[in-house]
DNA sequence: AATATTTTGAGTATCGTACATCAAAACATG
DNA sequence: CATGTTTTGATGTACGATACTCAAAATATT
């Protein structure tokens, strides 16, 4: 009853069982290694007809590059960017240890990472930022975009030089990034939607706090959030939202004012950073109805707010998976590689004081 | 404003920037590279002053092994095994599905992967399986735990022939196992009371359903999800558990029965599989007052179930993160290399209607 | 001191690829 | 047909390590 499969494409090529090389791919074409190599690395000095020869012996041994060995030979380095926001956001501060972390561990595979700190929210600094970055020192970048003009065309000029540019958290979806690597956060805002919307089960206004209506994550959580409340749970009403700058005190104090001249406040769903001053406004006003809190990123800080019970979930993306597959992502593309998309997926976790990990 | 660090040890060696290489570590300690290899894959005759001098040497330069280039010459690969339970449970066809999957990308790195299916909640037939395994042509194991004395003296039968055995999903904690990839399935059973306890506002009675007290999985998600329901929702009572052995026509008929016994029934907590056979005995009572499902695993057929409203939340376990995970730390074993914990902690993941990936 | 044994050095081939050079062959052009 | 140009082949070196052989040197044993 004991069942078994081989998951590896084992092809005899001689005598010994491994993959096909170079050679094989050589005689099965009928043409000298000089000639695959130029075919591979796509030197010039090879007739088209030759070139799909070569091609065809390539499929129909299932040829398979070593890059390993190509590296090794090649003794390429990839130098990859990552352009994170500076500033007291906890959450830059994660992709930073993450960048810091994962760069320990990559330097076996010839993979060099930089950090660039620039200040938030800043589409012109941004820019000069990216616009700072030498094409003939670096591979591929990571950038947390701002979603401006100025980056949009900084990350074109980059990209047109041959950089490999992916957007990292927040997106900017019409430049020509390559790929976007972090959570949908139209559906980050629907999911704090459905916890807020059955953990408060009195009827009620609900507080938003967002940073800034210049990042694109923070401008579509706020409509996945406002989608679902309205469409699903009538008896919660979304009032105009705060935008504290991911700053605890710009926070603390909008947010005061807002509970003073509120008494209607059932649940507050906080979309960016400055979970401090969230704490700091509840704390001030004890005694009253109990207001249910959803925020964003699982910070030491937000962890021991959820412990304590003022913070009822977290919305996270974890920093490190994001690093990992922002380098990952980088690496096939400029190896021209496809990616494995199933591993890239960021999800959207879910955190409340049972399951903190 | 813009900060910048590089997060590489890049040290010069030479005149290049490289990292150090064998031939460096020998001029360091003065000796030749036979020794220095004699040193490195620990072959015999060398004196243990010498092997410290080589050994220092390498501290001193901070070298590092380049595993790619070893792997290159000594033409190794990494063979692993998969023991998965067969059957109709559908997450072990997921868990089938990300092997294949991930072998097709890891066969770039000389890693081959075999599933192997054996009989589910069967001790001796997994034991034998283990036994079955040739050490000679396997390098590390993963296996799908029962918790029973034959499987613990099988595993360690099998570690101490040389090979790498990691436990999977379900864990069996006194076995030599190296290592256990998974969920702490204590903490899951409580995230799930999390879930369940908020959502039943009314008092009643609350019905586990299991799949078999020999998983340690279903065991401890069990005392995670009593213990958390007797100590912080007193409004609501666990009934003796059903054990419907993950098939969902034994699952169907044991609840079937259980619901029309007990008519104050609230919520229903299923920790193992067979989801088809809650649905199916929930259809056949409509019109009741709603009870609150949540279950594990986002199967296919779970998620139809989430999106219809039946079930309320699932709480998941990444397979394809599982079997990368356990891919990435038998790999490290083998080669003596220290695994990335942080990369290879499995998260709890919750999913409701509105974060479905 | 003579011999046996262990430890070390030097050299070489190999893994699968990259890349450069030079000569030979194929093709195109006038 | 001679000439020029492009395409191809043959060959060698390098990458960073493994793994082997054979001889020399350093110890240990009698």
């Amino acid at each position: 009853m004991v069942r078994s499969d081989r998951e590896d494409r084992g092809r005899a090529a001689d005598g010994v069982p491994g993959r096909p090389t170079v050679r094989d791919v050589a005689r099965e074409a009928g043409v000298s290694l000089a000639t695959v190599d130029r075919v591979l690395n796509d030197r010039p000095g090879v007739r088209k007809v030759t070139a799909r020869r070569v091609a065809e012996a390539m499929e129909r041994l299932g040829y398979q590059r070593d890059m390993a060995a190509a590296n090794l030979s090649k003794r390429r380095h990839y130098r990859l960017v990552f352009l994170l926001a500076d500033g007291t956001n906890s959450f830059m501060h994660m992709l930073r240890d993450a960048v810091r972390n994962t760069a320990s561990f990559t330097s076996m595979d010839r993979i060099e990472l930089q950090t660039v700190l620039v200040p938030p929210f800043d589409g012109p600094a941004l820019a000069a930022a990216l616009d700072a970055l030498d094409p003939e020192e670096t591979d591929g970048v990571a950038v947390v975009a701002t979603d401006s003009p100025e980056v949009r065309d900084a990350i074109a000029r980059l990209a047109a030089r041959g950089v490999r540019v992916l957007t990292l958290v927040s997106d900017a979806p019409t430049s020509v990034r390559a790929r976007f690597v972090g959570i949908d956060n139209v559906v980050a805002g629907r999911t704090a939607a459905g916890l807020l919307g059955r953990f408060c089960a009195a009827p009620g206004q609900i507080c938003i706090v967002m940073g800034s209506a210049l990042l694109r994550d923070h401008v579509e959580r706020r409509l996945g959030f406002e989608t679902v409340i309205a469409r699903e749970y009538p008896h919660l009403r979304c009032l105009p939202p705060i935008e504290g700058r991911d700053d605890a005190d710009t926070v603390e104090q909008l947010l005061s004012a807002r509970l003073a001249a509120e008494p209607g406040i059932v649940g507050i769903y906080s979309l960016g950073a400055g979970n401090r001053g969230i704490v700091r406004a509840l704390d001030r006003r004890r005694g009253d109805p109990r207001i249910q809190v959803v925020v964003h990123e699982l910070t030491p800080y937000a962890r021991g707010a959820l412990i304590s019970g003022v913070f009822d979930a977290v919305i996270n993306q974890d920093a490190g998976h994001e690093i990992r597959s922002a380098v990952r992502i980088l690496k096939a593309l400029i190896d021209g590689r496809p990616t494995f998309d199933a591993q890239e997926s960021i999800s959207i976790d879910i955190f409340m004081r049972d399951n903190l990990p």
